[in-house]
DNA sequence: TTTATACATAGAAGATAGTCAATATGTTGT
DNA sequence: ACAACATATTGACTATCTTCTATGTATAAA
């Protein structure tokens, strides 16, 4: 099965930022609404507000709506994905990329 | 043991990128010198060589110089790394950082 | 010593990201 | 309808990122 590089970078990026990923290990235990979870943080209802968007664009987190709140929580379907993409990525097998250089200049080549 | 968000994110942050995850899977089956690296992108030497950079400046990947050329290769123990902080931050716990908001206000609060 | 090859660094342009203040939207209670 | 609360959106500012061209450095070969 082919990589796909351009997804599992996006959702790394969603997580590669110190705010994101605590973020996300909060989540991790519970949901959480945005009130709750400012207590934790140094930072703007706003900016807090848009870490959480980011997350959820990418789908590593869901909300839910309960009256005046939204409660976050963690998407373990694509928590799950993340993991195997890690997997495929750095372990070395048949299907590396790096066995595709053969085939440069038929037409078939692969990139990234 | 406390979670290390500022090193994992900074090592997920270098990973974080269509083209150097594809880098990163490329020399995950062997070390492998930039010119050869070159042929599976179309991006200049200059701007590989400040990927491989980055890649290095966090320990992701090492390099060694065999005459004219530089053998990158990837560093196992930062995978390991990175695994074992990505488990730490997505296994709910009992160590996660939502149970430190009780002792908010004695000056024990652990923020990200 | 000169030339060629492999790679790194510097500097700049354009795009993207993190943050905030201000404001808008949505919900609840009076 | 209005006020209060929770959250989202907008617009702006600054910083960082990706990429390039141009240039520098290191090694090997002639």
């Amino acid at each position: 099965m082919e990589i796909d590089f351009a997804k599992g970078s996006l959702i790394l990026k969603a997580i590669a930022d110190p705010t994101r990923i605590c973020i996300v290990h909060i989540l991790s235990c519970d949901e959480m609404c945005v009130c709750d979870l400012q207590e934790y943080f140094k930072l703007t209802q706003p900016t807090l507000s848009h870490h959480l968007g980011q997350l959820k664009a990418v789908g590593v987190v869901t909300s839910r709506r309960e009256g005046k709140w939204m409660y976050y929580s963690i998407n373990r379907d694509v928590v799950k994905f993340l993991t195997g993409f890690l997997d495929s990525v750095f372990l070395p097998g048949s299907e590396c990329l790096c066995r595709t250089l053969e085939t440069f200049g038929t037409g078939k080549e692969t990139s990234c």
